[in-house]
DNA sequence: CGAACAGTTGACACCGCTCAACGAACGTGG
DNA sequence: CCACGTTCGTTGAGCGGTGTCAACTGTTCG
């Protein structure tokens, strides 16, 4: 199966309305395929791109450092996201993209892509769409971090990253793969380990959600949702998933 | 002369390569004017649009509020903006716009921005690259809130705001109305006016900058960007003002 | 003139940071 | 398969940047 179907495909069709002309366009995309090892930097500061990356299969963030050597992290990317859409418009990239985990990638000229968005206004409009959906969630970010609190930043992203990993179907149930340290889930949120790591302590003793290593357990999404504010709205997804958990948790009750 | 003149195509010149027939095309959009009052809420949360808003003159703030009631600026708009360019793609917004003081506004309706897109595809390049330097600039905002002090986020967003109001000739010397009270400031800043009062006076002190009411002064620029770690090239102009106010400096050293 | 808004100042509290040490899990090579 | 280094996670103590609360001044405008 072309591995554009359970990535960029099935994400387009998540996000916008396409026709089988337009999926069958997208498929026939020329990728350049690479795998690259955790912590590699995928696309630097200033560098100059002439290609968009796809996220085939890993965990990607966006970051940039401050002049005193802070890290803070912009952005999380789930499979099937392009990590670097806007660079398609940008002659320098104003921040990092590095992989998470180990990832495998498919690269995409910009030239090509470009073409594709000129014949095919229905995928312009989709991508467009993309990045506006990336700013949507920039912007979710700056309110949490300018106005919520640890806890409630901490839920809040919780609760997005589920969201994300289960409208690809990366995630299917309340217990899933979240490779994140604390560290980073630090940096994304604005915080210090020592405190994300309590954070996160006080999270699993009101029964909400356990996280061990790379393993995320929702144990309460309504009210991990709740305390977070979060509503899903602003992911704009054509179709959100439901989010019930009940029949996972009477599954794992005994575990 | 047309009102999109020293708006709209004079923004897209600033950020893209247009042609005469690009710019001609821009100016046949047809605009519907209206005037609004400070305080203004322009577009709101949930609702549906059918057309852009074009900021003529004035000043804008776009906002979300938390649950608690805390309200969180997510950007600031200057004349020649379309402070609500993604709204082309979504049927609903996901947060609020408002006039931050008295403000002229020109409405394009949707549909004859995206004609216009399809028919001119350096518009649409434009046009998404704006969308994109909006994201740019969100960006930047994620990791002032999370990993910069306070003192370095007032000098970030006031070195922000004066490029892009220099760089639309909107502002033309160090001195310059700015229409925001402190606590806009501090709503924009993750701060509360409390701090920022004494922020701002840490940077007079320091002979940086000066603010009364409605007016800025830069003192010293070279200074305000180093301690905000600011370099331009987020926001994506294709000539960055020179922001050299030694001569002003000088007219203005009597005063 | 008076209300409403904007700005200023002081005292105090607290959330989250810093520093520091230790424990647990993992990976790699001998 | 163990030994060991490295990364990740955990815990405690103390500090500091911002927030909170509250009072007061200054400005604008009807």
């Amino acid at each position: 199966m072309n591995p554009l179907d359970r990535t960029l495909v099935q994400r387009l069709d998540l996000v916008a309305t396409l026709t089988d002309e337009d999926r069958d366009a997208l498929r026939a995309l020329s990728l350049t395929h690479k795998t690259v090892a955790a912590g590699t930097d995928i696309v630097v500061e200033n560098q100059e791109v002439h290609h968009s990356c796809l996220l085939v299969d890993g965990f990607v963030h966006r970051y940039r450092d401050t002049r005193e050597g802070k890290r803070q992290i912009i952005a999380f990317h789930v499979p099937g996201d392009i990590v670097d859409l806007h660079s398609l418009k940008f002659e320098k990239l104003d921040h990092n993209v590095a992989a998470t985990i180990r990832c495998d990638l498919a690269f995409i000229r910009h030239e090509e892509l470009w073409d594709l968005c000129m014949s095919r206004p229905n995928i312009a409009a989709a991508l467009w769409r993309e990045t506006l959906i990336d700013g949507s969630i920039f912007r979710r970010w700056i309110v949490a971090l300018g106005r919520m609190s640890g806890i409630q930043r901490t839920a809040h992203l919780l609760c997005e990253l589920t969201m994300r990993l289960h409208a690809m179907n990366t995630a299917q149930t309340q217990h899933f793969h979240l490779p994140l340290t604390q560290n980073e889930l630090a940096d994304a949120l604005g915080l210090t380990v020592v405190t994300v790591n309590r954070t996160l302590q006080t999270l699993k003793q009101r029964g909400l959600v356990e996280r061990n290593r790379t393993m995320l357990t929702i144990r309460n999404w309504p009210a991990l949702a709740q305390i977070a504010g979060f509503e899903a709205t602003y992911l704009h997804l054509r179709n959100p998933p439901a989010m019930d958990f009940s029949e996972d948790r009477q599954a794992n009750a005994s575990a």
